[in-house]
DNA sequence: AAATCGGGGCT
DNA sequence: AGCCCAGATTT
């Protein structure tokens, strides 16, 4: 039996029950391809059934604000993902008359959908012969064949996108890439896989030259940056508080924060003090400072370690609008200030 | 080619 | 602490 063949029918006996199964829809698989894009399906799946819940089509999400669809997402992470989904889903609607794009180029075309995600589309809701090439592939395919190109080089890249081209099962492409990437995720795991039960123990690179644990090969990135983020949450006598949308580039960008400073250092409640009694808004304006956490919490990001503590800031009545404080859950907040939130419940 | 973009889970 | 996860986009 060929290596596909051999493939689909693991995947045939061993796949897991989950909801994008029982579909071809392209809005559905297209909806949990993004969820899933650096995502564990743990992770992802109460998220999955939310957003079919609250948008059942491609119509309902186009509609819907922007705000929403991020309050949705809240706490997932990688947040450019439901601002580009919401755009490509108001694209498909304004543009295309809600017909879902059919083949991996026109998929192609849609804000948020790469390589990956065009060919999982392509292949899973309309038969096309492209080959997926996630975290689990390239595993997969680097152990079996003993490939030690850096799987994130860009000829890692290349290599890995055609050999799996040249191995999908031209016949069931939707079943193919399904089943190696279920047996990456089940079988062929990253950490002590159990090569004694699987099937391909015998014509396995990386198993019979004992490899298992070098392969894939992948480049370091950089150690994540130490930051200090210091947030003022404020609380007025009549009840609001102050919440400011991030703007431009970096992190969590349209989402909400309570008024940030970002530090050097580590700052001590004396240096704190001295620092915002020199800002604009203590300018008339009395306030009474106080420390919520003594401790950093620590926050950490694929490229951020963020040294965070909340600052509790008393005044008697805000200079701008301010937000009341029984809707700041409406919000939608790094899970950061969302834990915050929970935890300090006003 | 390298950096950026989250958060959770596991060793 | 380091690595991984049904990656995409920007620099």
């Amino acid at each position: 039996m060929q290596f596909s063949e051999s493939l689909i029918n693991w995947y045939s006996i061993n796949k897991r029950s989950l909801p994008w199964r029982e579909t071809k829809d392209p809005y559905s698989i297209w909806l949990s391809e993004i969820i899933l894009q650096q995502t564990q399906v743990k992770q992802g799946l109460p998220y999955y059934e939310a957003f079919l819940s609250e948008f059942p089509t491609v119509f309902q999400l186009a509609s819907a604000d922007e705000s929403k669809v991020l309050k949705l997402w809240q706490g997932l992470g990688y947040y450019s993902r439901a601002r580009n989904l919401h755009a490509a889903a108001k694209y498909i609607v304004n543009e295309l008359n809600g017909r879902f794009p059919s083949t991996y180029k026109e998929l192609l075309t849609l804000k948020g959908v790469g390589d990956y995600t065009a060919s999982a589309i392509a292949s899973i809701c309309f038969n096309e012969s492209a080959a997926v090439v996630d975290g689990n592939v390239y595993r997969v395919l680097s152990r079996y064949y003993g490939i030690d190109i850096p799987i994130n080089s860009s000829k890692g890249t290349k290599e890995f996108k055609t050999l799996a081209q040249e191995l999908i099962d031209k016949k069931d492409p939707a079943n193919f890439n399904q089943a190696i990437m279920e047996f990456g995720a089940v079988q062929c795991k990253p950490h002590s896989p159990d090569c004694t039960i699987c099937p391909f123990k015998d014509s396995c690179e990386a198993f019979n030259k004992n490899l298992i644990n070098q392969l894939p090969v992948k480049i370091k990135s950089a150690k994540a940056k130490k930051k200090y983020f210091n947030f003022l949450v404020f609380i007025s006598g009549d009840g609001k508080t102050i919440l400011e949308k991030r703007e431009g580039k970096g992190i969590w960008q349209n989402l909400y924060q309570f008024p940030l400073m970002e530090t050097e250092a580590e700052m001590d409640f004396d240096a704190f003090k001295r620092q915002i009694e020199a800002h604009e808004f203590a300018k008339d304006m009395p306030f009474e400072l106080s420390l919520y956490n003594e401790k950093s919490v620590v926050h950490k990001l694929s490229h951020q370690h963020l040294y965070t503590k909340f600052w509790i800031v008393n005044v008697e009545s805000l200079k701008t609008e301010g937000v009341s404080i029984e809707k700041v859950d409406q919000f939608a907040v790094p899970i950061l200030i969302g834990n915050f939130i929970e935890a300090f419940s006003f």
